[in-house]
RNA sequence: GCCGAAGUGGCGGAAUUGGCAGACGCGCCGGACUCAAAAUCCGGUGGGCCGCGAGGCCCGUGUGGGUUCGAUUCCCACCUUCGGCACCA
């Protein structure tokens, strides 16, 4: 037996699965029988080096993948890059060089990281956004949703640092303050591209119930889109000739409606500035509080406001009540109005008391009935609700409305490292898409990165100036380019056809591989790149391009891999990147090893404590396996045998149905323990093998070595092991025998004895009798082949 | 403030349907091997108490209650930690 060196094995075995192919998939053969497996782990963005998250979360997508193919499915198991984006545009203007290169060497280094690990990938498939290739189908699918108008421009607020001269992205606002310069951020509004999710919304919501994922992330998401059902009600405004809507949920406390509100942004504020008395002042409060950005305002200690002068009529008491601006109401949710009810609405009540607005109870909060509400009086704050829209909606002056606070998808940014926008301006067509034949818009180069006070695409005239390709008249480029949430809102359809060069993707094999069976990343985008993917899939499903509604069937977040908590850095020191562990202990070890400290679904504080003891369980495995080999006796009965199944079964079971990685490992321990204590018994070849074959989806190089010991070959492409039922069922058992409660005996028993003999070896056991002592026996509670309590 | 998740030995964690708390591993202790050490192997290891010993008793899953013959598991309240959201009418 020559010593475990796991460096040269792994560096064998993965040599022999890439001349073998041995974990590539190819398209379906017409008639094709085996069922499909799409296991999935979300779109890593390519930093320069692995680190232990990245382990974890591919690590357990390929235990997942091993066990999947060895069931004997069809899996697609691919890796890409979400390669456009901040930071590699941000080294390149720290450090120099072009982000390209930064991304490709960065690409690069990951990948022979990734390599090292071992992970089953389909290196055949790997797309990167970046690649012209890929960007060119973005721009297309772009298109479409242009076409359809489900992506176009509005004005809105974008974070703006002044010294910088630059959009800055949420991220990169500080405290309020830009993170490069310290500058404090404003608020600005600039014309930017959105995709209408919002169109969306309903049904983001329905089809959750499609869905095999975590219920908190349903939750988050579910919150986060927000849906509030209410009504519209119209205020007259006299004075300007119009009806105002407001959006409430409590339409129950329109009697208690005192003043009325708008927000600065709302489009009936000019009117007033030009037709009220207090114009000056409006102008005045408006431009301070559009310069506050959302978060300024809402950490705001007092709110503010400006009396406009003007009256509406409250369409319940016919009374006139006053009109304010102020933004603590917003212009993006419900109709940016609002009617103020400072007796029930805490924010109301706020501004009423600063203000000295009138206070005014309507529903008695104690018995939840309306009060002073004429006709409405003394009815319940539930039916009133509906009973006062349908009252006013026969007045013609409301309706029932349903609200979201859901908000389309802002995808302009004004950065360099993106994918640019297919869309030319000219003078006399205005907004016009670049025709498909004319794509990819390749990314231009340009001298200087940042932008100084129009996007570093502007930079670049000569890439600028184009011809209108509508009329040919002189046009004007996007300078903007895409979010990188689009580019990885598609990448897993283009996995299924990567190399198509006429369409995106074909719509047979998307339709073969979607949806995404197992999808593994981050509850942390819950709210981002899981909702944006629903929304592009709906939207592609429409269209026609894709014949289903949701990309990921069944979905698992793992756990935060935190390093250098306080903890570990006073205990340990510095931190071992993954791959300097993999050349300490190998990479078998080391995914062993991430998956054996903890669920794989909690947040861990890493730590390289206990490595050791992986390490010398793969050491341990290595010996009694040879052993075994060597000596091991094949008989498939007695109770070697039978811990042999008793361990399929456990692994197969949390493998498979309860997605729990950590004790799978304790399981194969745990048979190696025990194997370990005499590798020349009965049913010692068995166990070997076993062992083997179910620590392969782990650490499959070893696994593969151990079994060539053992005289088979090509593990991985073996049927995953099946416990026999039979060898499970035992035929006596371990009485545990109860008094009031507590253990205070254990016997063997025989399976399927009755409740009356069960209850006589409880009764004859004399540990038993010391503490039943005589004492009246006054119930007996026996739970069959388990445990007998004897209530005294 | 609101929503969510979690609190188990010295440490990471296990206990799947209300039925033996602490699997597995780390660490630690003892032993074997060794001139010695490392590595390896074997044994022990929740706390307290009683017993020469075999063994026995009590306490113990954040805290306090409850349901139950029986609670780490279910219910109520509270404490702590970690996440997410935060003027959404």
């Amino acid at each position: 037996m020559e010593t475990y060196d796991p460096q040269a094995i792994e560096a064998k075995w993965q040599r022999v699965w890439e001349d073998e192919r041995a974990f590539y998939t190819d398209d379906p053969e017409p008639g094709e029988e085996r069922e499909k497996f799409y296991m999935l782990e979300m779109l890593p963005y390519p930093s320069g080096d692995l680190h232990m998250g990245h382990v974890l979360n591919y690590t357990l997508g390929d235990v997942l993948t091993h066990f999947r193919r060895r069931h004997g499915l069809r899996v697609l198991r691919p890796m890409g890059w979400d390669s456009f984006g901040l930071p590699a545009e941000n080294a390149a203007i720290r450090e120099g060089g072009h982000p390209r290169q930064i991304t490709d060497r960065n690409i690069a280094n990951i990948e022979r990281q990734m390599h090292r690990l071992g992970w089953a990938i389909d290196w055949d498939r790997v797309i990167a956004a970046h690649d012209p290739a890929y960007y060119r189908w973005t721009q297309s699918l772009f298109l479409r949703f242009f076409e359809k108008g489900l992506a176009y421009r509005k004005e809105a607020p974008v974070n703006w640092c002044p010294n910088d001269q630059t959009v800055l992205a949420n991220e990169q606002v500080i405290n309020g303050r830009c993170e490069r310069c310290g500058a404090v951020v404003e608020a600005r509004k600039m014309e930017q591209w959105f995709f209408r999710i919002t169109a969306y919304a309903d049904a983001l919501l329905e089809d959750h119930k499609l869905l095999d994922w975590p219920e908190r992330t349903i939750t988050i998401q579910r919150n986060w889109i927000g849906r509030s059902e209410g009504a519209e009600l119209l205020f007259r405004i006299e004075d300007l000739d119009i009806d105002a809507a407001v959006f409430t949920t409590r339409a129950d406390t329109v009697f208690g409606a005192t003043f009325f509100v708008l927000a600065p942004e709302h489009p009936l504020v000019d009117t007033m500035i030009e037709r009220s008395p207090h114009g000056d002042e409006i102008r005045d409060y408006v431009r301070i509080a559009m310069a506050r950005r959302g978060e300024e305002r809402a950490a705001a200690e007092e709110k503010t406001g400006v009396f406009t002068g003007l009256t509406a009529t409250n369409p319940a008491t016919g009374e006139e009540i006053p009109v304010w601006v102020a933004d603590y109401v917003l212009m993006e949710y419900g109709t940016g109005a609002i009617m103020a009810v400072p007796g029930h609405d805490e924010r109301d009540r706020e501004f009423a008391e600063r203000f000295g607005l009138e206070v005014r109870q309507v529903v008695d909060e104690e018995r939840g009935v309306l009060i002073d509400s004429g006709d409405f009086s003394e009815r319940p704050v539930d039916e009133a609700k509906r009973a006062v829209v349908g009252w006013l909606a026969s007045l013609g002056r409301g309706r029932p409305a349903v609200s979201f606070r859901l908000r389309d998808w802002g995808f302009s940014r004004q950065r360099y490292w993106g994918c640019p926008i297919p869309i030319v301006y000219c003078g006399s067509c205005g907004i016009v898409p670049v025709p498909d034949d004319q794509l990819p818009v390749l990314l231009p180069e340009v001298e200087d990165y940042r932008p100084k006070g129009k996007p570093p695409l502007a930079s670049n005239e000569e890439w600028l100036n184009v011809p209108c390709p509508s009329c040919g008249g002189p046009g004007l480029r996007e300078a903007d380019t895409m979010d990188t949430f689009v580019d990885s809102s598609w990448y897993f359809l283009r996995y299924c056809d990567p190399r198509n060069d006429d369409a995106p993707f074909s719509r047979e094999l998307v339709d073969f591989w979607m949806p995404v069976d197992q999808y593994v990343g981050g509850i942390d985008h819950a709210t981002g790149h899981l909702l944006y993917s629903r929304f592009w899939v709906k939207v592609l499903n429409e269209l026609g391009l894709v014949g289903f509604r949701e990309p990921f069937a069944r979905l698992f977040h793992q756990g935060w891999v935190r390093q250098g908590g306080t903890k570990m850095s006073k205990s340990r020191g510095n931190v071992t990147a993954p791959d300097q562990l993999a050349d300490m202990y190998g990479a078998d070890a080391v995914r062993l090893y991430i998956l054996f400290v903890g669920p794989a679904d909690q947040d861990m504080d890493w730590t390289e404590e206990g490595v050791e003891g992986i390490a010398r369980f793969l050491r341990r495995l290595w010996r009694i396996v040879h052993e075994a080999a060597a000596s091991g006796d094949s008989a498939a009965e007695g109770p070697l045998a039978r811990k042999a199944h008793e361990t399929i079964a456990k692994v197969t079971d949390d493998i498979g149905r309860r997605f729990v990685f950590n004790t799978p490992i304790a399981a194969v321990m745990e048979l190696v323990n025990e194997l370990g204590r005499d590798p020349s018994a009965a049913g010692a070849r068995f166990a070997a093998e076993t062992a083997v074959s179910l620590i392969q989806p782990y650490a499959p190089h070893v696994a593969e070595e151990l079994w060539s010991a053992l005289g088979h070959e090509r593990l991985w492409e073996q049927d995953w092991p099946v416990a026999d039922e039979s060898q499970l069922v035992r035929r006596t058992f371990e009485l545990v025998i109860q008094v009031n409660g507590r253990v205070r005996d254990r016997v063997e028993a025989s399976v399927g004895e009755s409740e009356a003999e069960l209850v006589e070896r409880a009764m004859a056991s004399p540990r038993v009798q010391a503490h039943v002592d005589g004492k009246q026996v006054r119930q007996t509670i026996v739970v069959p082949d388990r445990l007998v309590n004897l209530v005294v």
